[in-house]
DNA sequence: AACTATTTATAAGA
DNA sequence: TTCTTATAAATAGTT
C-alpha cells in the first residue's frame, strides 16, 4: 500500500524507518481495535520501538487481565515446561520437584479440557463427568447472576435517560414556542452515548460501546437463572452482545 | 477493504463473525510481523477469540521475553518489583518462573473446577462455559463408547454362557435318564458369577445418574452416543453396577 | 501533517 | 476451509 511495493526487510534509513514505524503502529492498533469490536475478541498488543520505547494497546479487557488470562491459558496448554537445569544439585532437586508438579497439573488440565480422555477408565470418566457437570453449573450460575445484575443496571440507566430526554424535550419545546427552530433533532441523540455497561463488560478501554441504540424497550423478559444458558427475550432492542438473539443468525 | 463499507460494530452473524475473525487475525499477525521486520521492533500480540481460544504471536523476540520486558517497563516506576531473590541467583530465577507457572496453572484448575468463578468477568465466564461444555461432551462421549464396548462384551459372554449351559443341561439330562438326580439346580447358577466387567468398571457411583428409566424392554435400545448421557434399557440380567437400576435403590 | 498513487487487506460469494 | 474478485483501506513517497 503505497507508491512502491514494500520490501520485507529492515528499512535502513533511520528517518524513514521512524516514520514508517509511527504510521504502521497506528495502523496496527486500528486493526487490533477493529477485530476486537467486530469479532468480540480480547486483544493485547505490545510493541517496543527499536529505541526501546514501549507502546501498548489492549481492547476488550484491560492489559492486565488479558496478560493474566494469557498466562493461565498458555501455561495450561502443552508447553514443555523447561527440562533444562542440570547444574546445581540442591536447587535442581527443588526444580525437579516443581517440574513433576507441573507435569501432574498439566495432565489434570488436559483432562478437564476434554483432552486425552481416551486414556481414562470408565471409573475416572465418571468422576470427571461429575466434576465437569458441577463446574458447568457453577459457571452458568455465576454468569447468569452477573448478567442479571447487568440487566438491572441497564434498566436503571434506561429509565434515567428516558426521564432526562423527556425533560430536555420539554425544554426545547418551550424554547420553540418563543423562537421556532430545529433543535430537538440534535437533542434526541443525547439519550444514547452515556449508556455504559455496569460490568467491565467490554472492558476498561472499551472502544466498543456496545450500545448503538435503536429504540429503547420498556421491559425485558428474563428466563431461568440457575441452569442452562440464560434466555432473554429482548423487545426488539439493542442489548449487550452477550445476550442471545432470537432472530436466527 | 472489501465489498462493503465496514461498520465498526460487533458482527451479529455468528458465522460471518468467525470468518472475519479468522481473516483479520491473519491480517493482524501479518501487519505485526511487517512492522517488526521493517522497523526492527519487538512485537507481542495476544488475542482471545470470543470462545476463549488463545492466539498469540510475537516477533523480534520471544513472547516470554517481551512480556518480561513489558512488565519491567510497565511496572518500572512502581512498587514491589521483586522483594524475593534471596538465594542462588541463577537457579532462583528458574524456580520463580516455575512457581509463577504453577500459580497460573492452579488458577486455571480452580476455574475449570468451578471454584473462584466469582473473580471472572462475564466474558471469561462465557469462554469457560463453552470450554466446560465441550469437555463434558467429550467425556460423556468417551464414557459411553466404553460402556457400549463393555455391554457388547457382556452380551458375548452371556451368549457363550447360555450356550454352555444348554450343552451342560443336555448332558445332565442324558445322565438323568440313566441315573435321575438333581444336578441341574447347581448348574443353573453357573451363568451368573463369572460375569466380570471387561473394564475395571464399577466405580464411585454417580450421585446423579441421570437415568431414571421407565419400563423394561426386550432389546437394548441405545440412545445418542455423542452427547448427553447414554440411555440404556437393560434386559433384566446381571449387568455391571454402573448401569442404573430400575428398581429404586 | 496532508496528499495521492498504489498496493494491500478483506467482505462477499462460490 | 480456501479461492476469487470487487472494493475499501492502508500507506510509501511526496509536498
Amino acid at each position: 500500500m503505497g507508491r512502491g511495493r514494500v520490501q520485507l526487510r529492515r528499512i535502513e534509513n533511520k528517518i524513514r524507518r521512524q516514520v514508517t514505524f509511527s504510521k504502521r503502529r497506528t495502523g496496527l492498533v486500528k486493526k487490533a481495535q477493529e477485530i476486537s469490536v467486530l469479532c468480540d475478541a480480547d486483544v493485547a498488543l505490545i510493541v517496543f520501538s527499536p529505541k526501546g520505547k514501549l507502546f501498548e494497546y489492549s481492547a476488550g479487557s484491560s492489559m492486565e487481565s488479558i496478560l493474566d488470562r494469557y498466562e493461565r491459558s498458555s501455561y495450561a496448554g502443552q508447553n514443555i515446561p523447561t527440562p533444562s537445569l542440570d547444574s546445581q544439585g540442591e536447587c535442581s532437586i527443588e526444580c525437579s520437584k516443581l517440574l513433576r508438579m507441573i507435569d501432574a497439573m498439566q495432565r489434570s488440565l488436559r483432562h478437564l479440557k476434554g483432552e486425552e480422555v481416551d486414556a481414562l477408565s470408565i471409573r475416572e470418566l465418571q468422576g470427571l463427568e461429575m466434576q465437569l457437570d458441577t463446574s458447568l453449573k457453577r459457571t452458568r450460575s455465576r454468569k447468569n447472576q452477573l448478567m442479571l445484575e447487568s440487566i438491572a443496571q441497564l434498566h436503571k440507566k434506561e429509565k434515567e435517560l428516558t426521564e432526562l430526554k423527556k425533560q430536555l424535550t420539554k425544554k426545547v419545546d418551550q424554547r420553540e414556542d418563543i423562537e421556532p427552530q430545529n433543535l430537538s433533532q440534535g437533542l434526541a441523540s443525547l439519550a444514547a452515548p452515556p449508556c455504559e455497561p455496569p460490568q467491565p463488560l467490554p472492558g476498561p478501554i472499551s472502544p466498543n460501546p456496545p450500545l448503538p441504540l435503536g429504540n429503547i424497550s420498556q421491559r425485558n423478559e428474563v428466563g431461568e437463572v440457575d441452569s442452562g444458558t440464560l434466555i432473554i427475550r429482548p423487545k426488539n432492542t439493542t442489548l449487550p452482545h452477550w445476550m442471545p438473539r432470537l432472530t436466527g443468525e
